[in-house]
DNA sequence: GCCACCTTACTCGGATAAGGACTGTCCGAGTCGCTAAGG
DNA sequence: CCTTAGCGACTCGGACAGTCCTTATCCGAGTAAGGTGGC
């Protein structure tokens, strides 16, 4: 079981957007995270197509949050980079080899697939409970205060424009 | 995000072995369930060094669950065959590019990661609070008590051993 | 002075390679049970 | 009849290809802003 990278760039981006009052080209964030741009794209590309975010082409274009971000989770940006399939995928083994089961028992799923996904229930509900401000908020308390002001700063100087 | 099929299969294979009172070849588990006889193996050999099972060699050898059922949380199984590493890796984005943090902020871990980390242990949370004798118990439930004695019915007869 | 058009530069978007992990397979080393011979 | 040595077959264990997904990259289509010429 392994995230894909996209997902830490992903969120991170989200919050930089929450901060900003205008568009943010898809270079400029890749240049503040040191990232790789063209990467970076596709997967800003995946939450433009989730509508978690929306571009704006042509001159002075780049993203935009569709929601502000009291209205974002996390959970909603992990699903349109990682896709809304669940992580457990149930085959129904015991439909097959000599252990088949009774065409009786099918009625209910598998036990196995329930416990599965009843863990990973908890696990979109813990991150359903967390919004981008709320990450955001928590990212300028560890600094006392400082990271947001500056996120905002870096957006507007036209230096890294 | 994806789990791989090994965790359905290695699953399936604990709640047989649950039911077990001798060892059970890995080519007879194979067959039970329908699956690759020799990928299968490659598993069981995960849950042999994450010490839920132990293989005894030579005739009438095979697999025997270390301890008792009720005693063996699915988490156990899926850590052992997916690898104890979370499923979100922070790669510290936030002291890399333009926007690096300032080292203050570095005592504290990355919020994003802590977000991340307490949904995964929700998750654990909930796998750890099911056994292999819960599952064993909830599929014969689910099939009016037929399931379980079949699986021993099979286990005891000469034919696919 | 105002408007329309054009040029320009910038943006995203999808199509295109490289690497690594999961999936699937094979054969060899080791071990236990059975057999048979000897005491 | 009991012990013991040897044989045989069965078991696991690690080493070896195939395929899919993740990672990384590129160039082309589209678009908005700014400048320029005409009215």
């Amino acid at each position: 079981m392994k995230l894909s990278s996209g997902v830490e760039w992903s969120l991170h981006c989200c919050v930089v957007l929450s901060q900003a009052t205008t568009t943010v080209p898809a270079a400029q964030l890749a240049k503040l995270h040191g990232v790789s741009q063209t990467y970076l794209a596709k997967h800003l590309q995946a939450l433009a197509r989730a509508g978690l975010i929306r571009s704006v082409a042509g001159q002075d274009g780049g993203y935009l949050l569709t929601r502000a971000g009291s209205a974002i989770s996390v959970l909603e940006v992990v699903l349109a980079v990682e896709g809304d399939e669940p992580a457990f995928r149930c085959t129904e083994i015991r439909q097959q080899g000599l252990l088949a089961a009774p065409p009786k028992a099918i009625r209910k799923r598998c036990a196995i697939a329930r416990t599965m996904a009843a863990a990973e229930a908890a696990w979109r509900d813990s991150l359903a409970g967390v919004s981008i401000a709320d990450l955001a908020d928590t990212i300028d308390a560890d600094t006392g205060g400082v990271a947001m002001p500056r996120v905002r700063s870096l957006l507007a100087s036209p230096t890294s424009r």
